[in-house]
Parts: structure tokens; sequence; C-alpha cells
RNA sequence: GGAAGGGUGGCAGAGCGGUUUAAUGCACCGGUCUUGAAAACCGACGUAGGGGCAACUCUACCGUGAGUUCGAAUCUCACCCCUUCCGCCA
């Protein structure tokens, strides 16, 4: 949600923004006007309610030939206050429906553009993996070891949804715990987080769980929804709180399924693991004051590179151009992994998303904090540590030699207790007749 | 899923149709006293929004939403949450 006194006295940086986001139907004019009659409206239903409170007050000193006439005045503004009422309610409801509608503000320096090509690569750790063999893509991996199946999941639940097998198993639970040793070292605050939301707190985290453009699968009947990120949940933990001063910033990781529609998200450019409509995600999130918002990104960025380092993947950072842009993030860095199964010759494909959401989030959700005289907005912050799905397609591809066979990352060996992933003697479909 | 009880300021806790401007206590903050502290005393002490240059003033908020009433923390209905017990179950 956006700060309505600061867009009246400054329209302009809400339309650069709308516009070098391409953000469509939001009508900044109309909600100014909407805000303004809302605000005169509200003025009447005030002025009736103190006439209303001035006359049962005074009742008790009213003589009894008195009350009735008294009663009857107070019968009449009534009457007229369910009118006025029933006009701030319904212009309370389109200012809402029009304030969530406009995006977060943009710093001078977004890169501009719509879609990801214009992204700005800032940094590159490695160099794109070289075989000396034709590499193949994680899904014929997969086939060949044992460890995926996508047929298996669109028979049981749909296209997009797959089963983990075998070593693969191994090294989903390896990362994972490889995130919560890195987050323990962080001194991050970790939790595990309900895989199901309300929806305000869907909406408190500029999510929309209604609608043709959701991406949110809702559970029928309820008040609930799947959540796509950890991101919501954490939200909610952290909603209607003030927070010490002094213990910001707070830093956070949390493990949680992910549930994604993605319609419309089928093709080549997503095939197998890459856009998946459920994976298990490690994420982080932070809140702190305003002024330590910027320093806070790119401290999750320098965790997130830690970790791509470390499991010995290449990437690259890209500053996320304006279009590309979720509303809620004013600024934003991706990081893509070296992905050699991704279109003709292998490419980078995002595995982390690190968002400084400034108080966009936070006036949604009520987070604040409290100095010595007033209490503030905090501006909310996360970043994605592992998406289990994607960093095992980069590991299978970036890892995988000239027999199959796919080397475990040396960071990872202890955890999963092996070195490499063997080409088996016999795969589940052997077992049919 | 069934039954009972409950949800009031930072906390505890009264109020159960109109002197409530939500009592009282504790905590916090400012002050007096003190060498300093404690105690005692005095004062201030919620959030959000509207109007005004301002001193100030008005409105809303007692889990949430609707309703009854001239007037609701208090009555009615629905929902949410908590506690205890029963049932079911990893």
């Amino acid at each position: 949600m956006i700060d309505i006194k600061k867009l009246i006295e400054n329209p302009e940086i809400y339309k650069d923004s709308i516009a070098k986001r391409n953000t469509k139907n939001v009508d900044l004019d109309l909600l100014i006007s909407v805000y303004n009659e809302k605000r005169m409206t509200q003025q009447k239903v005030e002025d009736l309610n103190a006439q209303i409170n001035k006359i049962s007050k005074s009742i008790g000193n009213v003589s009894a030939d008195e009350r009735k006439s008294v009663i009857e005045e107070g019968q009449k503004l009534k009457e007229t206050l369910k009118e006025v009422e029933a006009k701030f309610k319904d212009l309370e409801e389109k200012y809402v429906a029009l304030a969530l509608c406009v995006p977060n503000t943009l710093p001078e320096d977004t890169p501009l553009g719509f879609e990801d090509n214009s992204n700005i690569e800032v940094r590159k750790f490695g160099e794109p993996t070289k075989f000396d063999f034709k590499p193949l893509d994680h899904v014929e991996l997969g086939k060949k070891l044992d460890l995926l199946d996508f047929e298996a999941g669109a028979k049981t639940t749909g296209a997009k949804f797959y089963f983990f097998k075998n070593e693969v198993v191994m090294l989903e639970n390896a990362l994972k715990k490889f995130a919560l040793d890195i987050f323990k070292e962080k001194g991050l605050y970790m939790l595990k987080t309900p895989d199901l939301a309300r929806q305000d707190i869907l909406m408190g985290s500029g999510f929309n769980p209604r609608g043709s453009e959701s991406n949110v699968y809702n559970l029928e009947g309820m008040d609930l929804s799947l959540i796509a990120t950890a991101e919501i949940t954490i939200g909610g933990y952290l909603s209607n709180s003030v927070f010490k001063e002094e213990a910001l910033p707070l830093m956070f990781a949390a493990e949680s399924q992910c549930f994604r529609r993605e319609a419309g998200g089928a093709g080549q450019e997503n095939k197998g693991l890459y856009r998946v409509h459920q994976f298990d995600k490690m994420e982080m999130y932070a809140v702190t004051k305003p002024e330590d918002s910027n320093a806070t990104l790119e401290k999750i960025v320098a965790i997130e590179e830690e970790i791509y380092q470390k499991l010995g993947l290449p990437y690259r950072v890209v500053r996320v151009c304006a279009g590309d842009l979720g509303s809620p993030a004013y600024k934003k860095f991706d990081i893509e992994a070296w992905m050699p199964g991704k279109g003709e010759n292998g490419e980078y494909g995002e595995v982390t998303s690190a968002s400084n959401c400034t108080d966009f989030q936070s006036r949604r959700l009520n987070i604040k904090y409290a100095t010595k005289d007033k209490k503030e907005f905090a501006h909310t912050l996360n970043g994605t540590a592992i998406a289990l799905s994607r960093v095992i397609l980069a590991i299978l591809e970036n890892y995988q030699q000239k027999d199959g066979s796919v080397k475990i990352p040396e960071v990872l060996m202890n955890y999963v207790g092996f070195d490499e992933i063997k080409v088996p003697e016999k795969l589940f479909e052997d077992f049919k007749v």
C-alpha cells in the first residue's frame, strides 16, 4: 500500500514508476479525487456522529415532555447518517481497491525495460561449465538416473507436478540442511511456516488471491490459500508488530513449500523443474529501519552469492529492470545460475530473487518500529536462499559427467553421504512388464 | 467434530444500556525529595483518522463484522481466536 499523502504531494514519482513498470489499470487522478471525496464524506459522518452524541448525552437532563421531541430529532439525524455512511463506505471500498493497484516507487537508477532481457548484469562468478561431450538436460538426466518423474507427477496430480526419487530425495534434504547451517552461522532467526495462509495476509505481502491474474491456489469455501512463498507467512508472523529501534535490522530465514498456478507457464523455456506448481524453498526476510534497507539488500545478496559459490555453480547477479519488478519491490537483484540444458547451448536461469520492498508491505501488514518519540513503518526485504527445484536442476546439469553420472558438489558430500550419483542398473520402469 | 468457559489499554483487572472522560493496581516516562538510590508524593501516560497557522478540537476503536437503540464494552446474530473436557488421530 502506498502512502497517500506522499502521492498527493508528489504524484510525479508514482506516475514515473507506473510508466516505467508498464503497470496497467492504475488511475492516479481518479484515486486522488476518490480520496478527497472520501475525506469530505468522512467529515460529514463525523459531524453527524458528534451531533447524535450530544443529543444522547443530553437526554438525561431533559424534562419528560421535551424528551419525545429530542428522541425524534435523534432519529432524524440517524436516518441522514445512514445515507451518508453508505456513501462513505462505498467511497472507502473504491479508494482501497484503487490504492491497492498502485505499485511501489522506483529509485532513479532503475534499469529501464519491460522484460527480463533488459535486466543488467552487475557481477559474474565463474564461467559457463564446459563439457567435452554433449551435455544432457536435467529431464534426460532425471530419467536416465531414475531421479525425477514428471509423467508420474502428471498422472497423479497434473502437469508441472513431479516426483523426486532416490538420490535426489537425499540431495534435497542435504541442500536444506546446508542452507540451515548457513542461516545458523549468519545468526538468522529461523522459522518453518504454515503452507496455508489467510487471504488478507496474502494481500498484505502484495499477492492477490482472487482474479484471473492470480498465481495462487485457493481452498474452496475457506478463507485460505496455499502460499506461493514463505515471504507471505513471514509477513503474517510479523504483522501488527512494533519493534524496538535497537533490535533492527532483524533477519529471518524460513523453510516452506511453495505453490504456484503459473498459468501460461508451459513451453520449452520452462521445461522440467524450471517452472513447476510446487517446490520447497529456503527463504530469507528482513525488517529494517528505512535508512538501512539498501545496505540490508546488499547483505542478503551477499549471503545468496556465498551459497552459490560454495555450491560451485557459475552465476551472474542481475539488477532487475523496472518492467520485471513485482509491484511491492522498489529494488531487486536476481541471481541466475548457469543451466547447461536450458535453451540451445545453455543459458543463465533465475535461482534467487532479492527485493527491497521499502514500506510497501509494512504499511499493509502494519509492521512498525519505535523510536524515542514516534512509531514509523519499517522496511521489509526478502530474498531466496535456495529454491530446491531449480538448484537441483542446476546441480544435475552442471555436475554431470560423460557416462551420465552426476558428481555431488564438494560442500554437500558430507550432507548427502556419497560423492556421486551413479547410473543405476535398473530403473523403476524395469519393474513393469 | 461435540460441550463448556472466555477475548477490555504495555500487563493485570473492574465495568454488563445513560455521571465511563473505560475504575483501580502494576510497569514505563517527567518532576519533587535525596550525596546517590529506594520509598513517598505530584504530573504525564493508547492507536488511527479528520479540521485548524496554532493553542486546540472532533470522530472511530473494549477479538472481527452486522444488527437493535436517541444512546452499546454492556443486548442480539454470524464469524475468528484462546482455554478446558470429550471424540478422532500422525
